[in-house]
DNA sequence: CAAGCCAAGGAATAAATTATTCCGTCTCTG
DNA sequence: CAGAGACGGAATAATTTATTCCTTGGCTTG
């Protein structure tokens, strides 16, 4: 998590004077980056020390460290590559344009998408991965071809996963799971009907969910144990979900990565299954 | 230009001690942001000065002002995807690490299909997808998860679509086209037999064929009217098609724009069946 | 209610880091 | 071979950072 973000989520907790000195550096790194403590102290009307100290709380052992993570978080903030014009496709873009709308959307999608959800989280999600005795993929519409998507590598590690893309042959393998298993539910409102009760039917019977939505408030979270989330453009009319299913599939790409990261044997696997598959080619 | 290019490019032209520093910099900017100038200095043997004098010469105004500089570039690093970043993931990668591999493998495989496919020969398939009475995709494995997105989209728009994930089900399908129809057929390798013999029908019953296959010189590729080709990392073993599969994708999803960017009515069929769809949302 | 404790935060100061000045050396050139 | 000038280190000045110490005010407790 970026420190920009711990210093704002700490902000509510602290004594006035470090609460000033967090809100003006989450309010203007850039500025912040070029300030000695006394200049930022000067700032807003504090006293030098108090800037060390400050920095000290925050765990870095000195100022300069913090000017460090600082700038990483800056960094890290995912700025669209310049050129990538991001927005809406107009009827009269030229090739060029779209191209860029087109890829630029994407991109900002995937970073934003990585952005939101913490390490930690995505920890969450690997060990209930990890330790899942059946794994069960829920979604429908787009939703559900991405859970293929992430079926058909979970499959290539070796694991034992179900999906259909028909949500009534889901709901009844769901009616199987139990302890011990996992719910990977996708669905960008979090609100559709199908998925959302295969999730509370897996909830009753105690199986571990994980809900992968977009940030807004949503039925599907609610229910889930473990929370990720998918970041997609609003304007979705002209889009047709392109960004939301992009998001999806950059979760789902970065798990099943790390799962491999972590699988000593993953790639015996991923390899056999590839040799396998090479038969049926010309 | 990053700092870290800059000060490469000028190493020839440095005198002896800069030299020393800069390659330092350069090799170690990570170091180099925890050091002071007298620590920096002691590391390669130098005098304190020189290494303020140093970043003056580069036109810092302080040795402070080269370390963001050196920050920030180190932070752009990604976007310009040379080298390591779209390099395979090792096991003893941070989490940080595997997020910008996995974004900077995803952006460059999305900006290379982008660019190896001429605006003409896109154009040409637009022309066919346009025109035609009925348009089959074929795909097997992953292809045929595109194929399935895709053939959704051009659903959206009221086109006469033919998809279905079994091959001997597509072979049967092709089997009732003609001329004046289109057979949109993907393969990474453009070796699948089942999706080569697919089009190879098609093509003996005067169907229009556009394949959708990499670069490099393949049997589908050689049966096809129109030839689009998407770009993805060679090495697949790790990452298991993902970026084929990104690449696809965003060649299916820049034709679905270019499509609704030229048929009128477009946005009224795609906001009507979201409207549909929205009954099942809780 | 008073004594005592403690957190907050600033002033003063110590320590460190950075910037500048100055000077010797070496090289190139006329 | 003298002079100009680049190079680079030592010394030192200036700035910045870290620590210590002290006051204040709120809160607890007897």
């Amino acid at each position: 998590m970026s420190v920009l973000k711990k210093i704002e989520a700490k902000l509510e907790v602290m004594a006035p004077g470090d609460r000033e000195i967090g809100r003006y550096i989450v309010d203007n790194p850039d500025q912040m980056l070029r300030l000695s403590t006394a200049a930022l102290a000067a700032e807003i009307g504090r006293s030098q020390s108090s800037v060390v100290k400050f920095s000290q709380k925050l765990g870095y052992s000195s100022y300069q460290e913090l000017k460090l993570a600082v700038s990483e978080a800056k960094s890290q903030e995912w700025h669209v590559p310049a050129g990538m014009i991001h927005g809406s496709i107009e009827v009269d873009d030229s090739y060029l344009v779209i191209l860029r709308k087109l890829i630029g959307s994407k991109l900002l999608s995937m970073q934003q998408t990585v952005a939101a959800n913490t390490e930690q989280e995505i920890g969450k999600a690997l060990e209930a991965l990890n330790g899942a005795c059946r794994i069960h993929l829920a979604g429908v519409g787009a939703s559900s071809l991405v859970a293929r998507d992430f079926s058909y590598k979970l499959m290539k590690l070796g694991r034992n996963v179900l999906h259909d893309s028909d949500s009534h042959v889901q709901m009844a393998n769901v009616s199987t799971l139990g302890r011990g298993d996992v719910l990977f539910a996708l669905s960008y409102s979090g609100a559709s009907i199908e998925t959302l009760r295969i999730a509370e039917l897996a909830r009753k019977r105690g199986t571990t969910v994980i809900a992968v939505t977009g940030l807004r408030d949503n039925p599907l979270s609610r229910v889930a144990d473990i929370r990720l989330h998918t970041i997609a453009d609003e304007e979705r009319a002209r889009s047709s979900s392109i960004t939301a299913r992009d998001a999806q599939l950059t979760l789902t790409d970065l798990l099943f990565i790390l799962l491999v990261q972590k699988q000593p044997d993953a790639n015996e696997y991923v390899h056999n299954s590839e040799l396998a598959v090479s038969v049926l080619k010309a």
